[in-house]
DNA sequence: TGAATAGTGTCTATAAGACAATATCCC
DNA sequence: GGGATATTGTCTTATAGACACTATTCA
């Protein structure tokens, strides 16, 4: 077979011809973030107002442009706080999403991430910007380990969404229920200590469905993510439950670019 | 908070202060393809040897630059026909690197795919192009769904990789130990007829250690993915054994960008 | 017939689901 | 004490691992 390209990052001639960065375009690679949390049992994401055209008065994930020196992590890292004021969440990348087509007015390639907060803290950043940020509930019209785009909802109306989020939030919503298993990321939903009803019902909103309850103890009790803490909630009106916390990792993941 | 910027893609003021195209440098983005196989019980991946500075000698994944009209999906499948030759193959998208020191001359932000053939197949092209590429067994230092660089062998010689390559085909053998029973993916790495125990054989390699061989014929004809065809092998000097083929997909997967 | 592996049936160990019983809080 | 939920313990059911046994091919 007839080789036209050359190996990548490779500038030799072969390669000039075909790509010279002075006389062909190259796509603007940006970052989206979406930012999840449960909230009264139902998964939100935090959506942003588009106050410009395209896509005028439509609503998109927090985002921005790759800085030529800054890595991928750190980019989203810096939306989260530019935009939302949040930082210091769980933050893991998703899926890159690079249809040509995806904006219209020029080829911008959104590498996507996934954020993680309790409820109480994204509705303070979500309410110190009313009107141009807005919590929005998610219906996931899919079940399992199925993907697609996810509605977004204010109490019960419909919010228009740009470009390709709605996917985008497909998508995270995909890997959550994917991970939730294998890995101790309910915990980052809720605040620093929690109980094991809670923990439950965060994973009740990401399956959309509800779980055994003595099996979800025993197995979560038997990961080892969970440590307990030896206090018990307070003023509740039935016998309070223990609180536990989130285990330090076990130098396991890693991974970045 | 102080807002500095605005919303994704939105070329307003506050934007192009920070991001006119025409002041400061865009990415390159690149694909890059880590096309897997398992031969004689072990894992290999295609390296494509570097003929230019940098990295020169060093192996290398076939990659290519992103054409400002391609998806990325597309431009994974071009790269996989132009520099391997390799058409019709399973691929899906595996991470995003872009730290922004991962190439020496110039920010290259690399989507990478995983790939997967049987290694008949896969042999027949690397011998057509010997000299220039070569299937690494590759070497997993790390159990389980942990992460890190994988190293890659022919003989036993370790082989130079370029780049950050061995981290990308690290995240490759990951995502395939993490696939490996939610998804009918290894019969990928099989022709089109094979028997349970080349299934296992897969399993075995990927994994990096021996599966239960009743579990696991238990298993895999639970899930529904495979159809026997009520043929046999031949010219086996022993009871021959069923051949199955992957059933079609019952319309669940879809994504892209 | 012997060697080798495929495929079936059965038993045991472990994890999940169901459910009863007791514990602990607020009112 | 009554209401509500936490927590523990036990029983049942489903699945994984172990192993014995039969089946089928080639030499």
């Amino acid at each position: 077979m007839h080789v036209t390209e050359k190996l990548p990052h490779d500038p030799d001639a072969a390669f000039l011809e075909t790509y010279d960065p002075a006389e062909f375009d190259r796509p603007s690679v940006a970052v989206d973030v979406v930012v999840v949390t449960v909230d009264a049992g139902a998964l939100h994401a935090l959506l942003v107002r588009r106050r410009e055209a395209p896509q005028r008065g439509r609503w998109a994930l927090p985002g921005g442009f790759v800085r030529i020196e800054e890595s991928l992590d750190r980019a989203a890292g810096r939306v989260l706080r530019d935009k939302a004021g949040l930082r210091g969440l769980y933050l893991e990348q998703l899926y890159t999403f690079g249809a040509p087509a995806r904006d219209p007015r020029t080829r911008v390639i959104s590498v996507t991430y996934l954020a993680l907060i309790d409820d109480t803290r994204l509705h303070q950043v979500a309410d110190a910007r009313a009107g141009d940020v807005v919590l929005a509930r998610l219906r996931v019209p899919w079940p399992g380990q199925a993907g697609g785009p996810v509605l977004a909802y204010v109490a019960d109306t419909k919010l228009p969404t740009a470009f390709d989020h709605a996917a985008i939030i497909g998508m995270a919503v995909k890997r959550l229920r994917g991970k939730l298993d294998y890995a101790p990321i309910s915990a980052e939903l809720l605040p620093e200590r929690f109980t094991l009803r809670d923990l439950q019902d965060i994973h009740e909103a990401i399956r959309g469905h509800e779980v055994n309850k003595d099996s979800f103890r025993r197995r979560l009790l038997a990961t080892g993510w969970l440590l307990p803490t030896g206090e018990r909630e307070a003023d509740v009106a039935y016998r309070p439950a223990e609180l536990y916390r989130l285990a330090p990792p076990t130098t396991k993941e890693t991974n970045d670019g």
